[in-house]
DNA sequence: ACCTGTCTTCGGAAGTTTCTGAAGGGCGGC
DNA sequence: GCCGCCCTTCAGAAACTTCCGAAGACAGGT
């Protein structure tokens, strides 16, 4: 087997493993393909016949991903095509969107708080998920920080 | 509008909102009911009648939800039924899960990394993502660890 | 202003998930 | 050991998601 048949399994298997964390299908596989390819950028036709897709596919794949940050369009001048390539922060930003979640959970815990009376049951589990996700609106930030600090003394 | 539709209203809103974040609608549902009700512990037919769905489904997500380990079962001496309740740690459970998502991503990356020329486009990108993974593999039981001792410091 | 190549949108087909209702299994009390 | 209650499982129906392919929009070059 050649070495190219053995990264595109590589690149199938991680992009199902996306898929089994939430992420749709199309976009997981575009993503395997952006980390697994050896151009520099991708557009949207090769994609298409690399992944053996339609266009239409590929373009709400790729609007997602753009959409979530993992992606960045790169300038290749004398190309009428769209270049695409995996922005270098990719990970982080998509761990990020948790940011959002934990922001949305405590919203809702604190909603549930107001409508519950002083002593209840109800508002005493309420209190700890708010508690457990202020925590980690708070921690989470300050974890992000100490990676792009590391990495940046690693570079 | 009464106290008890108002809760209701709320915990409608926080499944709606837990199933956005991809747990299943049903699990979702019986999580709200045991976030908001005022009794200690509730049965599978009293979360079937409450939320007006099939003891199947009921079933079905109180098996999910035990397995992610956000309920317990109470003993009722007495009472021929099961007996279910919230952990008091059912968030940092749920969010727990996350280290699994973690590890398998830094096993997908390693593996590309294995399958990849020594200074291949590929394999920088991957070690980016080995990298973030690797750090959060590292720090995000830490985090944990933070969290249940300011909440036992609390107590 | 037109032509050409590229990308996006959208209706509908195919596939997948989720829920129900009914049947069956298990356990405690008698 | 039988009865009755409770829970789980499963097949099928319903709802939702995802993908394709065709049609149309858009932009650059001439």
């Amino acid at each position: 087997m050649s070495a190219q048949n053995d990264q595109r399994r590589h690149a199938e298997e991680l992009a199902l493993m996306l898929s089994d964390f939430g992420m749709q299908r199309m976009s997981a596989r575009v993503m395997a393909a952006f980390l697994f390819t050896e151009k520099p950028s991708l557009t949207l036709g090769e994609l298409a016949e690399e992944l053996d897709v339609s266009q239409g596919s590929v373009s709400g794949a790729l609007k997602t991903l753009h959409h979530v940050g993992m992606l960045e369009r790169v300038p290749v001048p004398g190309s009428r095509r769209d270049h695409h390539r995996l922005r270098r922060d990719a990970w982080e930003r998509l761990y990020s969107r948790q940011n959002e979640v934990v922001r949305k959970m405590m919203a809702a815990a604190e909603a549930g708080i107001a409508a519950t009376g002083e002593d209840s049951l109800a508002r005493g589990r309420l209190q700890e998920m708010y508690d457990f996700y202020d925590f980690m609106f708070d921690e989470l930030p300050l974890l992000f920080d100490r990676w792009r600090e590391k990495r940046d003394a690693r570079d």
